[in-house]
RNA sequence: GCGCCCGUAGCCCAAUUGGAUAGAGCAGCGGAUUCCGGUUCCGCAGGUUGUGCGUUCGAAUCGCGCCGGGCGCGCCA
């Protein structure tokens, strides 16, 4: 192994400027100055920095030296050690070179910790980019299922780490106000409403059986309202208040509601009926109009307008997706189960054929959520009644609970949300374990305060050196760049992850080391270092919608 | 039949998106703590990554074929 000090060759150069060119780099993403630093060494390679496995050397890795030495016929290992030779930089302690050829970057203590207390950092992987993200849009004719609820705890986090990430992201909630399955809800109702007054109720095919319906009727009945029409828009208002009212108790407050008549009044579907005809994108057979999909990458052609002249949810999905863009966003988003998963070619097909490239809509499948109690599934029918319903749950399970559990799993994973594990206040659920590392912070500045021990953020760097501390600065550190990753992935659960691994270090960190002390400087070094490591978890907690009390 | 998702320790899941000796938690066994919050921490044990080929310096990850599980495949939304 080759060990390269950048200290022990006393490079004068490099270090003159040290402070200058710590102040202009502290603000940027450690793993970000690394790429920045090798890609001036190798422009027209694509950097890769990885972390360096526990136990191992250093703290950064690349593997560029792999690719050159392909590239050039050289030996790996011996490529390694010349680019290794070309780095120098004040912010790497050192860098060593290990088997293959894995180039590897130790980050001066120094240089953290005068990092770690620097101004937060602004991230701008967004560049100000404008995306919309709609999601949950359940139709106003049930409650909320357990499936909309993790779209939605998904959604809402992705919109904040998105807008934390220098994107300009807003949510927005799409409500089918008027069609078929709004009529079948109507009927129902009125069938209900029959019911009460004694006749046999006669609910439709493809109606809503559900005892809810019932409730509704009730209410209506009282109300004194007859016609269908009044009955079909009562009906919708009466969800979607509803809707609004859980989702907000879930803490999930969309930045728009729109209604699906509202594409209508706005003249938006013939706009884009017009548009097809304009750009000869449709023909008629059988009685029906078709779009030509096949063009424009999808597998078979489909009708917009059907033989007895309705339209189908593809036209409407379309003409929406023209109003959201109309509206002035560069890149859109949604969230859909996996039961919708055929639907994506087609309605991309239909952002081709309106003028956007196909890119523009990205569809995010969230998978399912089973429900598990006493080690078993519980089989969720779509029959009357059986739904398991975000009300349900959260009469049940604790808000915070609900919502870092439906964030532990990657989108296109299933989930098993277990309600015993849920129910049990104790180390085992992990929400309960993040935040008790806060709240456990929080009790020692208690502490400290009530001393009447002072503490800020200038104190003389050296004075953290313990692996123990080191460990937590450099963890703390990553959250950044976690944020970065989640954003980029439109992985929230990446970050639910590192919040775990954050308390995990800290309660290591706890039990090792005591806070307060009879030395009083490092008694104020490291009560700012876990004053920063409470933020921390404060800050991602946040970005997960779940809460981070100061005391449990 | 076709499309998408998934298969990793007894259980539930990670693995920096192709990297190094595949890691946490739960369950099991054994330990720590006079103390800033014991809702904490440490150790032991547990693996042919469903399976067979292939791609390359390198595969849980990519490709093809099987096996097993889930969800879809309307002139419904």
């Amino acid at each position: 192994m080759f060990i390269y000090s950048q200290k022990k060759q006393g490079n004068s150069t490099v270090w003159k400027d040290y402070g200058e060119i710590l102040r202009r780099w502290i603000t940027t993403v450690i793993r970000q100055q690394l790429k920045d630093i090798l890609k001036k060494l190798f422009p027209e390679e694509n950097i890769i920095i990885d972390y360096v496995p526990r136990e191992k050397q250093g703290d950064y890795s690349t593997n560029i030296a792999f690719k050159i030495a392909a590239q050039k016929k050289m030996k790996p290992y011996e490529t390694a050690q010349e680019i290794a030779s070309q780095i120098h930089h004040p912010m790497i302690e050192s860098i060593s070179v290990h088997k293959p050829a894995f180039i590897n970057f130790t980050i001066s203590n120094d240089y953290l910790l005068k990092k770690l207390f620097s101004e937060p950092e602004t991230i701008n992987i967004g560049k100000g980019q404008k995306i919309m993200i709609e999601f949950v849009s359940a139709n106003p004719t049930g409650p909320i299922n357990i499936a909309s609820a993790r779209a939605a705890a998904v959604g809402e986090s992705l919109v904040k780490l998105l807008n934390r990430t220098g994107y300009e992201a807003v949510s927005e909630y799409y409500i089918n106000d008027r069609g078929r399955q709004s009529s079948l809800l109507a009927e129902s109702v009125r069938q209900r409403i029959g019911e009460l007054n004694g006749k046999t109720a006669e609910i439709p095919d493809g109606g809503y059986h559900g005892e809810y319906i019932i409730d509704l009727a009730k209410e209506v009945r009282e109300k004194g309202i007859e016609d269908i029409e009044k009955i079909r828009e009562y009906a919708i208002d009466y969800f979607i208040e509803g809707h609004k009212r859980i989702l907000q108790e879930f803490g999930v407050e969309f930045n728009n509601w729109i209604r699906e008549s509202s594409i209508y009044e706005k003249g938006y579907v013939d706009d884009v009926l017009a548009l097809f005809q304009e750009k000869n994108l449709t023909y008629v057979k059988d009685g029906a109009v078709w779009l030509r999909t096949t063009e424009l990458g999808d597998k078979e052609d489909r009708v917009i307008i059907t033989s007895d002249k309705r339209h189908t949810y593809l036209l409407l999905d379309i003409a929406y997706h023209f109003d959201k863009m109309k509206r002035q966003h560069d890149r859109l988003i949604n969230i859909w189960g996996p039961d919708h998963q055929a639907q994506i070619k087609s309605l991309q097909c239909g952002i081709i054929a309106i003028g956007y490239p196909r890119d523009t809509l990205e569809v995010l499948i969230v998978q399912q959520v089973h429900l598990k109690k006493a080690g078993k599934l519980i089989k969720m029918s779509k029959r009357a009644g059986a739904i398991k319903t975000l009300r349900e749950l959260l009469r049940q399970i604790p808000k915070d609970v609900v919502r870092f559990f439906l964030l532990m799993r990657s989108n296109s994973q299933h989930l098993d949300f277990d309600l015993d594990l849920a129910l049990k206040q104790s180390d085992e659920n992990p929400v309960y374990y993040v935040q008790y590392a806060h709240a456990r912070i929080k009790s020692i500045i208690r502490k400290a305060q009530e001393k009447g021990i002072e503490y800020n953020n200038s104190f003389a760097k050296d004075i953290i050196k313990k692996k123990e501390e080191i460990t937590l600065v450099k963890i703390i550190l990553r959250f950044t760049e976690v944020l970065e990753d989640a954003a980029r992935n439109y992985e929230p659960y990446i970050l639910t992850y590192y919040l775990i691994e954050l308390a995990r270090t800290f309660h290591y960190f706890y039990q090792k080391l005591r806070v307060i002390s009879e030395d009083e400087e490092l008694t104020r070094a490291r009560l700012a270092l876990i004053n920063r490591t409470a933020e921390t978890i404060k800050s991602g907690l946040e970005l997960l919608g779940v809460s981070c009390p100061e005391r449990m």
